[in-house]
DNA sequence: CAATATTTTCAGTAATTATTGAAATATATG
DNA sequence: CATATATTTCAATAATTACTGAAAATATTG
């Protein structure tokens, strides 16, 4: 792999980063986004990052869990390969907006917390609640067209 | 402070850790957020989450610097305080969606990496641009319609 | 401008999280 | 079913990130 490639995979695994996930995770899944063929043994991603195979092991399970890559086998082979599942971002996206839910119940338990205290104290509260229920409404049909016009 | 009130600040703490964001981050504003009066000075935020002046220093300028709290001053007192600033979580949402202009510049990026290789090839960042230039495009609509009906 | 109150900075330390590597387990082949 | 190959698990370690606390800087008062 030649030195432009492995610099794409390390701002690959930075994006991830500042997400909150292990960088093993970006770079694993650009190795996969710019393979061609668009497949890679675990041996074959060790080996290109300079990864552990336990390392790959357990990221490539991670982004399989995620929704985010499929394993797949081959007859008269005894390697699996894995490969960026069609779908990949909007999946992402899909969980990122499922989260959106947890913001709004922990608004809603702390109103409960309050309780009928001062309406000033509420407010902040309350706008947050208010915002991601109107974001829980909206995000659906956002995601749905996209998979209409390319799913 | 009382016990479920100190639960409820963990688990505002927990909620900015699976964000990738210190827990401190989410303490913090989680006092601020139910609050009675709305507004803590530093001492008082070190005191109830019993953390050190020099984290909460650290914590509330980024908070500010995130768009998130306000820093206010009271004419004869040297302390300031802080407090939520009305429109905090739509700030959030506001600054998830410029960074998912990133996420298609890296995919631009990688495009023009592998150049004119296999069509297979560059399939997988096809359709990760073309996802991210979709939700560029459709998000501003949506944020701006919560700010005409909320803001 | 001296005295006092408050905040910030930052080096050191603590806590957390990621990664390795070797052993255990699983799977395919002849 | 023995052998070879591949994968997973997990305890140990490395790397990173968060937090403290004391010293320095800043701001306010009389």
């Amino acid at each position: 792999m030649d030195e432009a490639r492995l610099k794409y995979l390390e701002e690959f695994g930075l994006m991830f980063g500042q997400f909150g996930l292990p960088r093993m995770l970006g770079r694993v899944l650009g190795v996969l986004m710019i393979s061609d063929p668009p497949e890679r043994s675990a041996e074959e991603l060790a080996e290109e990052l300079a990864a552990s195979r336990g390392s790959i092991s357990q990221t490539t399970r991670s982004l399989i869990q995620m929704g985010l890559v499929q394993r797949r086998s081959k007859p008269g082979e005894r390697r699996d390969y894995f490969r960026v599942k069609p779908g990949a971002w909007h999946e992402i996206m899909r969980r990122e907006m499922e989260a959106l839910g947890a913001f709004r119940k922990t608004a809603e338990r702390g109103l409960e917390l309050l309780g009928s205290e001062d309406p000033d104290a509420r407010r902040s509260l309350e706008e947050m609640r208010d915002f991601y229920v109107y974001w829980e409404r909206e995000m659906p049909a956002v995601l749905e067209r996209w998979e209409k016009e390319r799913g």
